[in-house]
DNA sequence: GGTAGACCTGGACGC
DNA sequence: GCGTCCAGGTCTACC
């Protein structure tokens, strides 16, 4: 079965792809050679599916297991809109962006859309999970828990969706613990998954809600394990863009492009893009950094 | 409000 | 192979 979905213009699949590290973690897998971003999802029925998707004129085209019902195919396409941001109208930041050296070619290239996973919950504790820790730290705790405790696909049980609310809240710490070696973010996760799945915390409700980001950050705030870096990085998910995620690689990224290599606080990040206003988290994501790595 | 120390893991390094 | 050090954000206690 195969859905077409149309995309604000201009589209990539390829950028949203590769926006940030999200397509490396599972349940995501994208493949390079052909252009095919895969994610294994559990819909609302219980039923888990893969999805992939692959690039058309206009958009996205969506294939996923024949005999799904109406219901699930409309949750299948609420869905991959919101993964893949197909409804993000960036004319503005374009407009804005047009003459900066260090974004040239973003249009051509249809960069400025971040990949986001299926629900903000899974966004959460994976923005966690990349806290005080190294990428392939991040990599291999995502990892273990959709292989320990994801529910699998019935066509290839070796391949599991990210656990729900609900099966996160059933494990207890040292589980988390020591199986998925999450370490100290266990009882993070746990919290977490058990105020969601009591209906204590309606934390899908805040991917539309008409809320001011200086409300919306301290929301965020409030969940343990979510301090300022990973509440300003799910403000970006959420298409607030007026933030800018700092973390040590941002001083460092801030410090060798402005201030000669010396050391910087997150003052100098904020000012480095204070005049990009509501586009400065977009500004600093797209940045061309790259002659920075190559040294 | 600002600061110091603890939290946990894996990689790098020296022996 | 083993031990030590360090990097990576957040939380908590303390001033």
């Amino acid at each position: 079965m195969r859905l077409t979905l149309p995309a604000c213009l201009p589209f990539s699949l390829s950028a949203v792809a590769r926006s940030h590290g999200w397509a490396q973690l599972a349940p995501f897998s994208w493949d390079e050679s052909i252009c095919e971003l895969a994610y294994i999802v559990q819909l609302d029925s219980h039923q888990v599916v893969e999805i992939r998707v692959q690039e058309a004129p206009s958009g996205v085209s969506v294939l996923m297991d024949a005999g799904l019902k109406q219901a699930e195919q409309d949750e299948v396409t609420s869905k991959a809109t919101w993964m893949l941001g197909l409804d993000w109208d960036l004319t503005g930041f374009y407009a804005v962006a047009q003459n900066e050296p260090k974004l040239v070619g973003i249009v051509e290239r249809a960069q400025g859309r971040i990949l986001r996973s299926a629900t903000l919950f899974e966004d959460v504790v994976k923005t966690i999970l990349t806290t005080n820790t190294t990428w392939a730290g991040t990599i291999r705790m995502v990892e273990s828990l959709v292989a320990l405790f994801g529910s699998s696909l019935p066509a290839d049980p070796t391949r599991r969706a990210f656990p729900t609310p609900a099966q996160l809240a059933l494990i207890d710490e040292e589980t988390l613990r020591s199986s998925a070696r999450l370490g100290y973010r266990a009882p993070y996760v746990r919290e977490l998954a058990r105020a969601v799945a009591s209906g204590n915390l309606d934390l899908e409700a805040l991917r539309t809600a008409k809320t001011p980001t200086s409300q919306l950050h301290k929301q965020l705030l409030a969940i343990r394990g979510v301090g300022g870096y990973a509440a300003a990085h799910l403000l970006m998910l959420l298409g607030h863009f007026d933030t800018i995620p700092i973390d040590s690689w941002a001083l460092k990224l801030v410090s060798h492009e402005w201030h000669g290599g010396e050391p910087v606080g997150e003052a100098e990040v904020k000012s480095a893009f204070e005049s990009w206003g509501e586009w400065k988290g977009l500004a600093y994501w797209f940045w061309d950094w790259s002659y920075l790595s190559e040294t």
